[in-house]
DNA sequence: TCTCAATATTTCATATCTAAACTAAATCCT
DNA sequence: AGGATTTAGTTTAGATATGAAATATTGAGA
């Protein structure tokens, strides 16, 4: 009418994210997965935060650690490419530092020369499971106030998506 | 016993990825967080794929036009960074890329010299405009065989999961 | 044995992303 | 008015990430 510009953030609430902006007749599918990303990426940033506070880690270098603690007869980097669902060139990038820093060390595999066995050192070892603790309260943090009937039902859903994502990968 | 290495990925059917790994006995809270995760990373890489192979665009410039095309007078860069949860710096260089490709323009804002006012160019709007609904339909077969019902219930089950976290957010 | 495809990883170029420091402009507060 | 604070963006350094190409090795088949 007056030709003057609105802003989009002039209202009393801004909205906050991408799913925000939805509206009710957008695709059921479509809202469901901006919901579930943005979930996703809230709880991610939180972990980060505390990670990067606490004990000056960043997540992708945790998350791996986080493997190799699991496999201590060590993980091959396809193994681990996979698990982090991440390229192969990004973990030997986070290999290489995590060596350099003395958390993470490389040993040949016997009977197969092209792979490499990782696992943790004694001190990433050590420093993982000084971070362990922390980071699971940080995620138990996170879903606080849901109730118990609630988050069985969601790993239920989840885990039915999750099938189905499997299914439709190959 | 025998003193011999075994490799995690010896077995029949190999890990697939981080949750795969949790014990029955882990936290209630982590399991879900992992098979979140898993989820909106399967999800995530197939529209990531997908864009590529058919649009030569990446996700993260085709979720900013997204942002734009449902706000047609504009964003400011505090909002749209808001909106993509990413850092401002991250918004500042995905911009000036976009702008550069002639995607995407900056405009003053009327009394606030500090700020301006980020479109979708005509060029812009017409390009998102081809990519859209391939895009949709990639989310929607990503959900496939899920029921209808249980897409509800999910949603609302993230619903309240991510009032949740906007609350510890603050 | 020789060849060739498959496998395991690295390298390379480039894009994305964070965190922190910085600039500039607006606002608040006496 | 004038100084401190807040707000909006940019810049910087470095980490993380992709996708494609390159390297090396294995294993299978002619």
């Amino acid at each position: 009418m007056d030709g003057e510009i609105r802003l989009a953030t002039g209202v009393a609430r801004p909205a906050s994210d991408r799913e925000t902006v939805m509206t009710e007749d957008d695709n059921l599918e479509l809202r469901v997965w901006l919901r579930l990303l943005s979930c996703a990426n809230r709880i991610e940033r939180s972990v980060r935060q505390e990670l990067r506070d606490s004990f000056d880690v960043t997540l992708p270098r945790f998350d791996l650690m986080s493997q190799l603690e699991r496999a201590p007869a060590g993980l091959m980097m396809g193994e681990l490419s996979r698990r982090l669902m991440v390229t192969g060139g990004n973990v030997t990038g986070l290999i290489d530092r995590l060596v350099a820093e003395g958390l993470v060390q490389r040993s040949p595999v016997p009977n197969d020369r092209r792979a490499n066995l990782v696992r943790l050192t004694e001190a990433g070892l050590v420093a993982f499971r000084e971070m362990l603790p922390r980071h699971e309260e940080v995620i138990v943090e996170k879903f606080g106030q849901m109730r118990r009937a609630d988050l069985k039902q969601l790993l239920i859903l989840l885990g039915c998506l999750k099938r189905n994502l499997e299914d439709s990968d190959q």
